[in-house]
DNA sequence: TTATCTGCAAATCATTTGCAGGAAC
DNA sequence: GTTCCTGCAAATGATTTGCAGATAA
């Protein structure tokens, strides 16, 4: 047992609990915003000044091995993870960039259906809805897609 | 009005109608299985013998802006591209590779379901399934992910 | 004719790798 | 004590860019 529940998930997936892989699980896992590797690792070095990014490209790579992250390239060259692993759409605004995850029962729903439907053994999925968010289409002057 | 479909489709988009381009767009249109941008280059040069990568990025890029081919970005480095734009499921067995592409109303009616829902207006979608196929299912012995 | 495109070579940039010292167990 | 991890620096490799000559319109 232990103090912390991120030891806990390192440990359960044989993995060494360093202060740094703690911190990268706690960012992913709090983070609204399916962020790069390189957000992660600016947002880990305001902690650990010293950590490099080729630890952060090894801790997400580990984490996605062990089914923790899932990995997400949406219109960039970066990729970007997500830790949320249960079946979710993510809803994405052209305009303002803004991902959003839904969470849905009819989700998991419409993949048992094919999954029937395709004698596939589905293990993983990953839905994108790219669109105008609701806000986004009631102020359409301005378009600041970072 | 042209003899070939291909240059229609490229004057519709502003697009000049050069040699490279149509063997490009139909190299994309008639594949099945999602080829990367090397594997265009590759099938176009047995065409056009001094085709350059650069010229088929930058092909693939302007068909991508004009909406005529999307981006995907499964589990490798390598970026592939679907020319199939209406909506349907990119089935991937982790097993041997395979990609399939699978057409069923249901998944418009749930695409309409969120639009509705989310007040989102969806203008486009990727939804893939990741799994194992069902003849990997049958021959589990040989493990050949290429 | 003129705007756009091709193809070369060089540049870019996210990600990976090798390795020596260090930390977890 | 041993194994695994970190962080540095160098390597990799897909994609992009600049530019001069070529081609579509």
């Amino acid at each position: 047992m232990s103090l912390n529940p991120f030891i806990e998930v390192l440990h359960r997936k044989n993995l060494k609990a360093t202060v740094q892989r703690i911190e990268i699980l706690k960012i992913l896992t709090q983070s609204q915003n399916h962020p790069t590797a390189e957000e992660v690792y600016s947002q880990a070095k305001s902690k650990f000044p010293t950590i490099s990014p080729a630890t952060v490209y090894k801790t997400i790579q580990a984490l996605k091995e062990a089914g923790k992250v899932q990995e997400l390239a949406f219109y960039e060259k970066k990729t970007r993870f997500d830790a949320n692993i249960q079946p979710h759409i993510n809803a994405l605004c052209l305009k303002c960039g803004k991902i959003q995850d839904v969470i849905d029962p009819k989700v998991e729903e419409f993949i048992k259906h094919f999954s029937h439907k395709l004698t596939y053994k589905i293990e993983g999925q990953r839905i994108d809805f790219y669109g105008i968010c609701t806000e986004c289409q009631h102020r359409t002057r301005d378009r600041n897609v970072t």
